[in-house]
DNA sequence: AACGCGGGGTA
DNA sequence: TACCCAGCGTT
């Protein structure tokens, strides 16, 4: 193993003069806040969360706000984040944090982790980030920084591996407050600077203690197959949902032409099989409800 | 371990 | 066009 401390020092200094000035990263934000913002993060960039965050926060400042929300409001709120099924479990994690924890936000990982939409990334990160509890915080871009910097490679594995378990738990800092600032900065050199596409090594605090620098920035050891979009029961789902957070409600007889007339599903016209599917779908999701004539949001 | 699940920005 | 994004839950 390398010098951590030396890691350590550079990249928590690199993170003072270069992280953003994110609202979840204020002082005078709430855990509740925190929590939020993680969970619109999950596969959603910075860019896109900041404004539905701030609305979010305004509307519904603690958990009881948001748990004694309209559903309908909610994923109406939510907008075009994507995956709106994570309103609902933010909903839902508004009701249990409401009947289970007095209203607050859990510091204990384990807590958080047995909440609805909370996994092992995100009880981790708000542990650290809300509570400062030292947990060791693993996301795809302190993935992509520890294959690199330490293991020579230019992308990590699809899935993560025990091995990077242990290596994430051995470059954690000993002292509490270094460790937390550490969770951040690595995530933010990702971020920034350690990008999937075309990496800013120039501007990276740690380029000549990099093992992929170092072996000649090879390339990744697999071939990313990517989500197919066009045509796919995402694109009908979510094509649904875009109508129905602008309508109050649609005819079901009307459903098909309502939906091709917004456009969201290009050239691609679904057949019988697929809207019967992605309605189902959604039903059983929780994501809308139907009556005999009409489809609604919760 | 692999898959389904949104949507938009970027190279 | 393909890839990427502060993942989670299910199979």
């Amino acid at each position: 193993m390398m010098n951590t401390t030396a890691l350590h020092h550079k990249i928590t200094r690199w993170f003072d003069h270069h992280g953003r000035d994110l609202p979840w990263r204020r002082p005078d934000c709430s855990p509740w806040g925190v929590l939020v913002s993680e969970v619109m993060l999950q596969q959603t960039p910075v860019v896109r969360v900041l404004p539905v965050w701030t609305e979010w926060m305004h509307r519904w400042p603690t958990p009881a706000d948001l748990a004694q929300a309209p559903t309908a409001e909610v994923l109406r709120a939510w907008g075009n984040l994507g995956y709106p099924r994570r309103a609902l479990r933010l909903q839902s994690t508004a009701t249990a944090l409401v009947e289970r924890f007095h209203g607050t936000v859990p510091a204990d990982p384990a807590q958080l982790r047995s909440l609805p939409g909370i996994g092992d990334y995100t009880a981790a990160a708000v542990s650290s980030f809300a509570f400062g509890i030292p947990e060791t915080v693993i996301d795809t871009n302190i993935r992509r920084v520890h294959a690199r910097l330490v293991n020579g490679k230019g992308l990590p594995h699809t899935s993560l591996t025990a091995a990077e378990k242990r290596l994430a738990q051995q470059l954690m800092p000993d002292d509490t407050s270094t460790a937390n600032q550490w969770n951040k900065a690595v995530m933010e050199l990702g971020a920034l600077v350690c990008t999937a596409r075309s990496p800013s090594c120039a501007a990276c605090p740690v380029l000549s203690e990099c093992a992929w620098i170092a072996a000649g920035k090879p390339d990744p050891d697999y071939q990313p197959t990517g989500q197919a979009w066009h045509g796919t029961d995402r694109q009908l789902r979510g094509a649904i949902m875009g109508l129905l957070r602008a309508r109050d409600s649609v005819d079901r007889a009307e459903l098909r032409s309502a939906v091709t007339a917004t456009g969201k599903l290009g050239t691609h016209r679904p057949n019988d099989s697929q809207w019967e599917r992605c309605v189902s779908g959604l039903l059983h999701d929780g994501l809308i409800v139907a009556t005999k004539q009409h489809l609604t949001l919760p």
